[in-house]
DNA sequence: CGACATTGGTTTAACGTAAAACCTTGATCT
DNA sequence: AGATCAAGGTTTTACGTTAAACCAATGTCG
């Protein structure tokens, strides 16, 4: 038989569709206990499930969250092979489970067609991880949507906003390193755009060099992109300096191919350099040495997004701007200088 | 204004509803080219975009799958932490986008209440990633969708399946190891269920020390979990023998655990000890020492995937069963025995 | 010249659900 | 006794889209 509908129960419980459906949205301050239990029991022997599609179209909601994440253009495919985003979504997933709400995960790119092709499943609102791109937040605002932005920095009511405070905890890391004696500390990030992150994270750099008296020198800033060959090519860089004794990397993947770069030219990490990663991803433990990193525990970052945009959606009080603690996790990467 | 529907398309082309509907789906045979002209043009000023519930409920298909990847029940998250999901997802997404689906992401769990509440979102298929509990099969079926298993092993003709020959595969890991001299070979790995992959990578593990006249050693299997936790444990175990000169690990976060684990405890690698991974995560690549690893081009996998279950969807002849290859990738893990 | 296609549409009904308005029956109040 | 109310429903209608059936005007052929 085909998928049961709500007048199938009816009919099965002898009573009305529409009965049937105050019932099952928990309006039922009009049914008896016995025509609950009726309703109820027809439910179950017929294995009604309610059509989303149905509801979603009558009620114009349909608890359906949109996550959008970068996705590289050329290779067509979404950046989850970075390990930060892949904790992000598990963590925005379980929290939208927990909430009642369902995940529909989309890519953004250059073109971002998708956006309104997916806004035709009339999503009740949007996480949006990691987006620069200019012309996107025209887009975002023109959907109208609820809209929860992680990791951006641009300025504008229309939006929600989570993230860490990334000059201060930039900051704090090249201070971590200056305070062990390093002097020559390198910045090794991917590009720096316009209220990104990393722009952020460079500020933070630049201001703690200038509290600690540091000339700064912008041939120690090495910006690629956020990938392990990026760390990989900049270790041949940074070794071949004697004035540089320590490395602040933006990204724990960056921080891994320097490390496995510097190993690989015979440097021993951290008496010879210091490497200091940012994320704390699962893999800054893996490698050796075990990384010092800055940890934005990425997963609770994940269910915290996902906890707000439910609030907000749930008509609750949020703040327009959601700033979280970070924290520096010491492993072994990083050595007081001599 | 909100959102413009098809009416108000039509209204402002002067033509009807259906007339719109016609064209905007392809079925112009009956639209002279200035009409559709009219059409198009409305559609651009206004913004129209096709209400997907509305066309979702009358043409009961939503040109949309559902993707299931197994979720931690205690810590109540998706695997995504977990490299190998992660990426298969990307892989899956990126395919599913190019054929024209959305992807609607969502857990499994022991109790797997979410599959019918899925299942009212009107999935056009389904593809299920590592699922192997039993229970779930016969929900799946159940559910009487297109459903394409990734890693099952699991004999039904109602489900698609794709994988890899984990048997194969497994052996001739082992007798890589073996080539190169070593005898006492363990078995590091998750929990071994009837009808697993890991299953079968044991019985492969088994088949090629037969086949070599080594008798088997219960106790060189180390069966745990497939986490970086699990191989940081194990290292112990195995550097208290000396009759283990290489250890066999059917995944690579397990490898990276066990090399972090050795390398604490002053073995090197792989002078005193042989690693070997499985999956060619590109975690592999970070570790030190590069690992040695089965190579199951994860990416393409879930690629594959998703334009297997597009090919499904779309009524073209599929086989029942995809395998996949593998290569042993070579790095810096394993040596040859003295 | 009447039969028949073809072109370019239109109208009607239906998909499954829920909001809003409505109806019955019996109890309660004044 | 008539008015009022509450409990427990039912009926109607609408959401945005498409399948199916229908129609009018024009061209074409034997």
């Amino acid at each position: 038989m085909a998928r049961p509908t709500i007048k199938d129960i009816a009919q099965a419980a002898n009573v009305s569709a529409m009965t049937v459906s105050n019932v099952l949205n928990g309006r039922r301050a009009k049914a008896s206990d016995e025509t609950v239990e009726r309703i109820m029991s027809a439910v179950r022997t017929l294995g009604y499930r309610p059509n989303m599609s149905a509801r979603s179209l009558v009620s114009n909601a349909s608890r359906m969250v949109g996550v959008l994440i970068p996705f590289t253009e050329n290779q067509n495919q979404l950046l989850l092979d970075n390990p930060f985003y892949a904790e992000v979504i598990s963590g925005i997933e379980s929290a939208l489970r927990t909430n009642g709400y369902y995940m529909m995960l989309a890519g953004i790119g250059e073109r971002t067609v998708e956006l309104d092709t997916l806004s035709g499943w009339g999503m009740d609102g949007l996480i949006v991880v990691g987006a620069y791109r200019e012309g996107l937040f025209e887009q975002l605002r023109a959907l109208d949507l609820p809209t929860l932005l992680v990791d951006s920095y641009i300025e504008d009511d229309h939006f929600y906003r989570l993230g860490i405070d990334d000059e201060a905890a930039a900051c704090r890391a090249t201070h971590y390193l200056i305070g062990r004696g390093h002097r020559g500390v390198a910045f090794v990030t991917g590009v720096i755009r316009t209220d990104g992150v990393v722009e952020r994270r460079y500020a933070g750099y630049r201001r703690a060099l200038d509290e600690a008296g540091i000339a700064f020198d912008p041939s120690r800033v090495l910006s690629g992109s956020v990938t392990f060959d990026w760390g990989l090519e900049s270790a041949a860089r940074i070794a071949a300096r004697d004035d540089i004794t320590a490395a602040f990397c933006t990204a724990d993947l960056v921080a891994a191919g320097l490390q496995a770069g510097l190993l690989k030219l015979g440097k021993r990490i951290p008496e010879d350099i210091s490497v200091m990663g940012f994320d704390n991803l699962s893999v800054s433990r893996m490698i050796y040495p075990a990384l010092t990193t800055i940890d934005q525990s990425i997963l609770a970052k994940g269910r915290l997004a996902g906890n707000l945009i439910a609030a907000i959606l749930d008509k609750k009080d949020v703040p327009r701007r959601t700033v979280t603690d970070v924290i520096i996790i010491e492993r072994d990467s990083v050595a007081r200088r001599r």
